[in-house]
DNA sequence: CTCATATTTCGGTATTTACCGAAATACCAA
DNA sequence: TTGGTATTTCGGTAAATACCGAAATATGAG
């Protein structure tokens, strides 16, 4: 779970999840609407899929990227629980 | 905003949230109950309130601090955002 | 004022993270 | 295979963050 945490902490990672809140997309699309360098925003992707916050599928040379909802909710579950408005579950790390 | 998510990323700080959830503690009673070093400790203190998640009063010696709950719920709606289930509010940097 | 307690600041090191140009890889088409 | 497009990995540097012992500060009691 720190893992998704971390990965929520850089705004260009929001912003991507943002962007595939509506829909998948390829990295490409995605680099069209961010603006900063292919490596460095391939390197947001992998710290995005590391925490498992997002997936991937190859379609030929480009590869599309969907936002795993699942993940992102046991964040908000999580948040939850620190401000203890709700879903408890007794232990994290 | 991006203050509030960089200081959720850590463990430690996760958990004095946490503890300050059911009430309001001081730095002592907070270093009782977690076992790092009072100065690490203290940073994480300093973290906690630039970003406005905590608020401290001094009563002599000891400063207490407090859960601002409405600053958590800020950042619970900006993750509501991000999933896309409810609350939008157009512009995040 | 002196002392004891509570908490933070200082100072230095260690670790992690971010950034991005250049080069490498993967895939498909011709 | 050759070439082109999409994307990532490499490699190095820069900057931010984390850690914590020692020292400093703040406060109230006596």
């Amino acid at each position: 779970m720190s893992d998704v945490f971390d990965a929520l902490a850089h705004p260009v990672r929001r912003k991507i999840l943002k962007l595939l809140r509506r829909r998948a997309m390829s990295a490409g699309e995605l680099a069209d609407k961010i603006d900063i360098p292919k490596p460095t925003l391939s390197g947001h992707f992998a710290v995005l899929k590391a925490a498992d916050l997002v997936g991937t599928e190859r379609q030929g040379t480009t590869i599309i990227y969907r936002l795993n909802m699942s993940v992102l909710e046991e964040a908000l579950a999580a948040m939850l629980d620190i401000a203890g408005l709700r879903g408890a579950k007794p232990g994290e790390k």
